[in-house]
DNA sequence: TAGAATAGAATGACCGTTCTATCTAATATA
DNA sequence: TATATTAGATAGAACGGTCATTCTATTCTA
């Protein structure tokens, strides 16, 4: 049997804590008791607690693209607002606190791990999403475009930490905005 | 003796140490064997390490605002310019991955502690001083500026981890002229 | 000679991981 | 249908290591 509750119990239990506490700060006791799930069957769906660490990183990375891909439509006038608000409407639903995928990069850099590999991934994939959305519409300096957006969708991410996920995705809406135009 | 060579050593090392690895990621044994100093050194001058972690963070601050201050001048054209570009060549200089004090805010958030309190008190002094700089210019819409340009400088600071410290600052600095024009 | 700094051991808590032994429930066999 | 087999899951102890912190006893230095 592929599939497995206390496996899915397992991942949306650490995906939480790990995002609350960081990877670090939380160890497998807690985890395992929260699932509510022996010891053993943690270690008997995953090789280690890195090995958990990978597959939450996964897991969240797929979650958001298909958060993502469900609100923009690239044929859309402007599918670079549409990713902008959606991004922002993740961060309400699903970040109060800086992003996850940054935080792995920081907390295992250096290692030659899966793990920074994986958030290091996901990060090339968000600036190719704008190059390419970028170069499919047209753009003068498509390749600067999707800088300039992906730096806003971190900005916005950070600074949720500090105002909030609305007000934060309003300011980076209106810069979108502005600087989507000002590409022609 | 007020000074101690022992103890700017450790701060200092701390502070490396800390950055690179995070404030969990890091033991004490580490700190105090890189700073050649013995274990009691470090406690007589350190309450605890979560004490150390507050002063580590203290100096970055004080470092920080030091070094903004040197490059901004307020009754320039346009002392915003000036502060992005500070910004990117303080990251330059000592950042490679992340926010120290985004990530203490995230690695001891909800325990009601100093340090959080130091991070956050970090982040709404910088919103703060754009707010100034922003009313002392007269701006049209400076509550809003202010927010996009410490959104901005936040963004700098997570790209710098995917794309490096000069290309990301290249980016801000381009926006930064945009808002500010727009900004009227 | 007094005050710091030293090395290093001791402490108790927690870490990730492994082991053991028991139990349950579904599946295959007769 | 009744029985045997198998795979998962369980609780909890045990392992070796590291953690932050404290203690002790010695050496340096002003």
């Amino acid at each position: 049997m592929s599939y497995s509750v206390k496996r899915e119990q397992l991942l949306r239990v650490a995906e939480d804590l790990f995002y609350q506490y960081g990877f670090r700060g939380v160890g497998l006791k807690q985890i395992i008791q929260e699932a509510n799930v022996a010891t053993m069957t943690l270690y008997n769906h995953f090789n280690s607690k890195d090995n958990l660490v990978e597959e939450v990183l996964r897991q969240r990375e797929s979650r958001y693209w298909t958060y993502l891909d469900s609100y923009v439509e690239s044929d859309a006038d402007s599918p670079f607002i549409l990713a902008v608000e959606a991004h922002g409407k993740w961060l309400k639903k699903e970040s109060y606190q800086g992003d996850m995928f940054l935080r792995a990069i920081e907390d295992y850099s250096g290692e030659d791990n899966e793990i920074e590999a994986i958030a290091r991934g996901h990060k090339a994939k968000l600036l190719q999403y704008f190059k390419k959305l970028a170069q499919a519409k047209g753009k003068d300096h498509d390749h600067d475009l999707a800088h300039q957006l992906t730096l806003l969708l971190e900005g916005t991410t950070s600074m949720t930490t500090l105002i909030g996920a609305e007000q934060a995705t309003e300011h980076s809406i209106a810069m979108a905005r502005i600087l989507v135009r000002q590409a022609s």
